[in-house]
DNA sequence: ATGTCCTGGATACCAGGA
């Protein structure tokens, strides 16, 4: 079983690369982020047509996440993170899809920091430990799955003393929120795959960032603990970034053996 | 401070977010 993550920025914008990436890796699951458009634009016709049931959260301009699944249609068990009914940004979509729990996460940007766009960033990372934890007690196959925005360690960036050392994604604030997921127990399942060598799946637009390989790693994928065991293999797909009009981030995929 | 690129609103650029 492949699931794959994508922070595709913008769905409508780059829909035929999306088409086409889907067709050639052709993943089981897919979890989409920044849509970046309403439910009523989603293109569910032509994902349909390439064979994906679609779960979507969606919103205007911003945020937007989604769940894709081959041949199937995901059942969905929560469009928000609980904890804060006044918030309204479209981050979080929880579906059961062959047999495991997967929870679709746009974590807030938090910049500038600090102030109250960082004070967010933090309150929903509290917010999503609180539900991890419910999740982790729970026993079930879980896999939270998305662009996190935080860069777990000096390891995960290019140089930690570049532009970005004040950047909401490597503020220790932000770097123990998630530490302290992975001390629930979760698997940091990219990096427990390759231990020592740089794994990005961010490059800035700006700065000419790509060419210089100057990535972040951002986009992550955490096991619950029966989930574990049954981890394969998994990559950054940096050949999709490479493409002319692609978004800022890579795709990342996981294989799973069957349980 | 800058770099770039997305979306959407009232235009043939700008604001806001990342």
């Amino acid at each position: 079983m492949k699931i794959a993550s994508y922070n595709i920025n913008g769905i409508n914008g780059r829909l035929a690369s999306l088409l086409a990436w889907l067709e050639e890796t052709a993943p089981d699951v897919v979890c989409l982020q920044e849509l970046k458009t309403e439910d009523a634009k989603f293109p569910r016709a032509a994902l349909r047509k390439a064979g994906y049931g679609a779960a979507v959260c969606g919103q205007r301009a911003y945020n937007g996440v989604a769940i894709l699944t081959k041949g199937a249609e995901p059942i969905v068990t929560r469009r928000a993170l609980p904890g804060d009914a006044q918030d309204k940004a479209s981050r979080y979509l929880e579906a059961a899809v062959k047999g495991i729990l997967i929870a679709c996460i746009y974590a807030p940007n938090g910049n500038p920091q600090p102030g109250p766009r960082f004070d967010y960033k933090l309150a929903w990372l509290e917010r999503l430990n609180a539900h991890a934890a419910a999740l982790w007690a729970s026993d079930v196959p879980v896999l939270l799955v998305g662009d996190f925005n935080v860069v777990p360690t000096d390891s995960d960036i290019y140089s930690a003393k570049s532009s970005w050392k004040d950047d909401a994604l490597l503020q220790p604030a932000s770097r123990a929120a998630f530490q302290r997921l992975i001390g629930q127990g979760w698997l940091d399942a990219l990096r427990t795959l390759h231990p020592t060598e740089p794994i990005y799946t961010f490059w800035d637009y700006k700065r000419d960032a790509w060419r210089r390989n100057a990535g972040l790693r951002i986009d992550h994928f955490l096991l619950s603990r029966v989930l574990h065991e049954r981890l394969v293999d998994g990559n950054v797909d940096v050949a999709a970034r490479a493409l002319e009009g692609s978004s800022d981030h890579a795709p990342v995929w996981l294989q799973l053996d069957e349980p």
